[in-house]
DNA sequence: GGATTCATTTGACATATGTCACAAAATCTA
DNA sequence: TAGATTTTGTGACATATGTCAAATGAATCC
């Protein structure tokens, strides 16, 4: 991905950011396209990455004896990573491509660098944080008050598109339900 | 309170915060002293504090058609607040004394305005939204893969002070099970 | 294009946990 | 201290959902 063509992009994703850091942050990220089912961060491991979705998606997901529960799913234009590894702290997630895709990447510690000095970048990392908060208020929200049914409704009501780009195992795991059961629903 | 107090106060709980800031953080704060039961924040309104707990405790919960569910409690040396507060919204829980309780309070868009300025003031708001969120995430963690029993066990062992603190409908609700289940499981 | 693998659906059954009703204990209050 | 109120515990029962097993359907690959 050429200079020229990467500027643009970030300019859109962070329009906030002031033209000094925007360079730094050009200078500290590169270009990764990869297949379906590359993991970006496995589970307990420490990386110094987070990403832009160009296109394609991930989903991101906790593992125990086998079972894996799907805590967030993201795709084009996204911003991703997770709050261990922001922590530098060995990650509690891994995050996996659902499909081809092309991200930009991030060098966690340099962008940390950056905001010890930058107030826009400083912002810029709390939003993310911040967003990514309200996320999971809300879902822990529905975990405790929808029904499974309602769960999966209000999923279909708010972000229809997830349902065509990730498997009905990884729906199910996400509205906290046994795959069986989230087939009953749909029938 | 008197003010050096207060400075003193304010000193351990925000260690990282520069001298100027801590000024202005002590112009825009207030010391409260309320009794059992006061809500500091109500669901469905807009407010606009946040608080250090001096002493005594609270719990915070969503309710839906009279069912109560606690998010989480806090006590003494911490902060406290709603991400929806803090993003200028209504809120979407209700945060009450559970015991009669000495707080300082602060008024979030004061301190907002400060952290568009300040680095010290914007790092301490994003350490305390990481820490929040790091604690909703491993509740999340917890009711996807733990049994109700074992819920149960991991909070008396990591914050036995709570059970001492908080009833156990609370308890229960927070645990996302029925106030019945959790006796059981006591028993 | 047939075979192999993977994803989804369906059925039968077990069970954890919710709900309702009431009893007992603890706490508050006048 | 007695009575009232709140909190906690027990029993009986219903049910949503998990688990296991097998069948069907879809995708992938030589």
């Amino acid at each position: 991905m050429d200079k020229s063509k990467l500027k643009v992009k970030l300019k859109s994703f962070f329009p906030n950011l002031d033209e000094e850091s925007l360079h730094a942050f050009m200078k500290h990220s590169s270009y990764v396209k990869s297949t379906k089912g590359t993991k970006l961060i496995s589970e307990g491991k420490r990386h110094g990455y987070f990403y832009l979705i160009l296109n394609g998606g991930v989903k991101s997901y906790y593992s125990k004896e086998s079972r894996e529960v799907c805590m967030w799913f993201a795709f084009e234009n996204e911003a991703i990573g997770t709050m261990t590894t922001y922590e530098g702290l060995p990650s509690k997630e891994t995050v996996e491509l659902l499909e081809g895709s092309e991200l930009i990447r991030f060098e966690i510690e340099k962008i940390k660098e950056l905001s010890r000095t930058s107030l826009s970048v400083i912002h810029l990392l709390n939003d993310i944080v911040i967003e990514h908060t309200l996320c999971i208020e809300e879902r822990l929200y529905q975990l405790q008050f929808m029904s499974s049914e309602e769960r999966y409704n209000a999923l279909f009501e708010t972000t229809p598109e997830i349902l065509q780009r990730v498997s009905l195992t990884d729906i199910a795991s996400f509205l906290g339900i046994s795959r069986e059961t989230l087939s009953r629903i749909r029938a």
